[in-house]
DNA sequence: GCCCTTGTTACGCC
DNA sequence: AGGCGTAACAAGGG
């Protein structure tokens, strides 16, 4: 499912539009910004391709910004390629019918996003400032400073994207299995030394990731979390529990509460 | 045909 | 007031 890491992937694939001017804009009219979208983009020329966490935006001609959200099932195609074929949990086809964006610009190419599910969501001048920092760029502490004076499960307040942008479920357990921190735990419970370990393991592993191909790249694979076997560091039994009201995996011997 | 999946938001509660 | 927990949401796939 795209998390900030897809969003990378994608961000990478849109910089080839850069330079190019918006000829035509078809958006699905079930977008809350539809009719703004088609009277707002067309003649604008995309000036850059930035990333805020799981968003990817796109100026156009200094004066607009498009962001793209791709939900848990939207793809980017951008001149028929596709940076990411597959999707833990989507469908692997690409079927016209679920195009919910198609950009074509004045040479004819077009940039797509294809969304099964519907839950992509594309925004004029989106509030990127209500969004944490960015999470690729952690330190000790800056987490302690993102997270001082609060008491849920750390794992749940990861996912918060106005605490911190761009993980998703599949780069908390990573990122907290490397850092041998129990997704359960209280961040109010939490060291310094352990934010640091958290930040650490971030910044060691999730670019790793991201050149492997996506959070579905860590060592807790999609197919390890469906079958649970002894854990890969230290063989103990994992567990798999819900956190955030998400499925999480975690070991409950080298990941400490 | 039920149930699982995700990211975000809307609520109710404390 | 605001943190916290939970449910709802869409819809394809098993």
């Amino acid at each position: 499912m795209p998390e900030g890491l897809e969003a990378e992937i994608y961000r990478r694939a849109a910089e080839r539009v850069v330079g190019r001017a918006v000829a035509a804009v078809e958006v699905d009219d079930r977008q809350a910004m539809a009719g703004e979208l088609r009277h707002a983009l067309p003649g604008r020329t995309v000036m850059s391709a930035r990333r805020c966490g799981k968003l990817v935006v796109l100026d156009l001609d200094d004066t607009v910004a498009l962001g793209l959200h791709f939900g848990m099932t939207g793809r980017l195609i951008v001149d028929g390629f596709a940076p990411i074929d597959e999707l833990v949990y989507a469908s692997g086809r690409d079927d016209p019918a679920w195009n919910r964006l198609v950009l074509t610009f004045t040479d004819g190419t077009l940039l797509r996003v294809n969304d099964p599910r519907r839950w992509a969501a594309f925004t004029l001048d989106p509030d990127v400032e209500r969004l944490g920092p960015d999470f690729l760029d952690l330190s000790a502490d800056l987490l302690g400073e993102r997270l001082r004076g609060r008491r849920a499960a750390v794992k749940t307040l990861l996912l918060d994207q106005t605490i911190v942008a761009g993980f998703g479920n599949l780069c908390i357990d990573e990122v907290l299995f490397q850092a041998g921190v129990a997704p359960g735990a209280s961040v109010a419970e939490l060291t310094h030394g352990q934010l640091g370990e958290i930040a650490a393991a971030a910044r060691r592993h999730l670019p790793a990731m991201l050149e492997r191909g996506g959070s579905h790249t860590g060592v807790l694979t999609p197919v390890l979390r469906a079958l649970l076997p002894p854990c890969p560091r230290d063989g103990a039994p994992l567990q798999r529990s819900t956190v955030g009201g998400r499925t999480t995996v975690w070991c409950p011997v080298h990941q400490i509460v």
